[in-house]
RNA sequence: GGCGGGGUAGCCAAGUGGUAAGGCCGGGCUCUGCAAAAGCCCCAUGCGACGGUUCGAUUCCGUCCCCCGCCUCCA
């Protein structure tokens, strides 16, 4: 089977196939953080499901050539600045930095490249569509002096979204502060300057001002990608207006030919312990938080990526337990596999069927059912070792193949590289001592002392075994 | 109102016109000096409700109920 999607601008499940064919390069868009704050466990959702699409995109061959933008400059991070009294790009770099320290605690592989709003590179070639727009009568300078993109210049504007601009009309909801539009749904391309912008602002043909959030995308899309995309992905309420108004400038400010993106993805949201994450709801998480409740990042990741990308997952602390848990059950099998595979130098393929792990992949990310496999798999090796008929080179086969599906779950253990506490390993070795001697209580009062001290000890047949509890 | 995504065991969640994957929880057992850990086994006559088509529907059709999201630069 070939690896398909569904793609939201068909509402069709459709195979990927490169625009030069198969073989060829990727391009694939990820809408990227506005680093006004730290992202969100939900920002978090969609990053770990664009990361499990190129991963596995990977795995089956493609070349994938990512790009990822930040967007550092917008109303909140000029709010965020102003308030800070402090630059734009003072206010914005911590939230960068700790939006690629998460990144990395998450285990996403890193884009190609992160281009930034307020790059100069960046804000030369909005311009510069926004003046082919302007040139072509897709866009026009308002009495503020901002300039908006001429939705009725533009009759494919609705296609993705599927909406319909004539059920809505320019009525109830017509802001006030937008009488200077031509329609209500015309979108700012340029934002010209305001007192409550502080120092950010740009000069431009059309004065001082700033890049609308649309026309970032647009601009470092085609920019970094070339002018029709293969792949661009984002969260379902993306889909309209951002998407719709990338569409419409990328699609009008080319050369006309081809579409903007061929393959259209969208992720749901989360929600927390049932209700619709919210500040004002108490549930709204970072990472971090998440982090100083004691939860792993890969704890986290798992929580993240074992729910189908299409479907609302409800992010609970029983849902990561219940990873914690999986995630441990994983790790024991992963070592029991490494000990009976140790004496072998040779493999023997396992049975064809846990490819299936792949082939649901393939199936428009279908994870559940990856997963389902990789845990059959699981168990039908464990039930084999119990009984001892697991061969060494069968079970370096299992191994190749599970680093394989790791490859695109990124699961595996945390590195423990830091060297244990001198007098926790006094105790470890006077415990063995007393084990050995079958001194049972000396045995058990060591094993308390340990977890007076916050670790947990575990006695496997090949010796202790210990973590922090 | 328009558009879209969903309702499957205590929780999370696949899937198929032919009698329900997987994970967690729970129960049983095995192993172990004890404990913990680990492993194995068991755990929905039922798939939102009601009709219809069919030899047979959770899966197809119709009606209805409920949940979530977008339509306000929020993934």
């Amino acid at each position: 089977m070939s690896l398909q999607i569904l793609n939201t601008l068909t509402r069709t499940q459709q195979e990927i196939i490169p625009r030069g064919g198969l073989g060829h390069t990727l391009s694939l868009y990820t809408c990227g953080p506005t680093v006004y704050s730290y992202a969100h466990i939900g920002n978090f959702r969609a990053y770990v499901f664009e990361d499990l699409l190129q991963r596995h995109l990977q795995t089956r061959g493609f070349i994938v050539r990512r790009v990822m933008n930040i967007t550092d400059v917008d109303d909140k991070t000029i709010r965020g600045a102003v308030a800070a009294g402090i630059s734009l790009a003072e206010f914005t770099q911590p939230f960068k930095e700790a939006f690629f320290a998460d990144a990395q605690t998450l285990r996403l592989l890193r884009a190609e490249s992160y281009p930034e709003a307020t790059d100069p590179v960046q804000i030369a070639r909005m311009m510069s569509m926004i003046t082919t727009l302007m040139e072509r009568g897709h866009a026009y300078q308002a009495e503020d002096g901002s300039v908006y993109f001429r939705i009725a210049s533009f009759p494919n504007y609705g296609k993705l979204a599927r909406v319909d601009l004539e059920g809505q009309r320019p009525g109830q909801r017509v802001a006030s502060d937008e009488y200077e539009k031509e329609a209500v749904a015309d979108f700012a391309l340029w934002k010209s300057w305001v007192p409550e912008d502080g120092g950010v602002g740009w000069e431009s043909p059309w004065g001082k001002g700033r890049p609308g959030w649309h026309i970032e995308c647009s601009a470092m899309a085609t920019g970094l990608l070339g002018e029709t995309i293969d792949i661009h992905c984002g969260g379902v309420d993306n889909i309209f207006p951002h998407h719709e108004a990338e569409i419409a400038q990328c699609e009008c400010a080319g050369h006309g030919v081809a579409p903007f993106v061929r393959y259209w993805m969208h992720c749901a949201h989360l929600m927390v312990e049932g209700s619709k994450m919210a500040k004002s709801q108490g549930n709204f998480y970072t990472l971090r938080d998440l982090l100083a409740q004691g939860w792993t990042g890969r704890e986290v990741r798992y929580a993240l990526i074992s729910v189908h990308y299409r479907a609302s997952l409800n992010f609970t602390r029983e849902g990561l337990g219940a990873a914690r848990t999986a995630l441990a059950r994983l790790d024991a099998w992963f070592l029991r596999l490494t000990e009976a595979a140790a004496e072998s130098a040779t493999s023997d393929p396992p049975d064809q069927s846990i490819e299936g792990f792949f082939t649901a992949l393939d199936d428009d990310l279908n994870i559940s059912g990856a997963l389902a496999v990789l845990f059959e798999t699981v168990r039908e090796s464990n039930r084999m070792m119990d009984q001892g008929m697991l061969t060494p080179a069968q079970a370096r086969g299992l191994l190749e193949w599970y680093g394989r599906v790791n490859g695109v779950l990124a699961l595996e253990p945390d590195q423990s590289a830091d060297q244990l506490p001198v007098e926790v390993q006094q105790l470890l070795d006077d415990r063995a001592a007393a084990r050995s001697a079958k001194e049972w209580k000396k045995s058990d009062e060591l094993r308390d002392q340990l977890a007076a001290l916050g670790w947990l000890l575990k006695d496997t047949k090949d010796g202790q075994r210990i973590s922090k509890s």
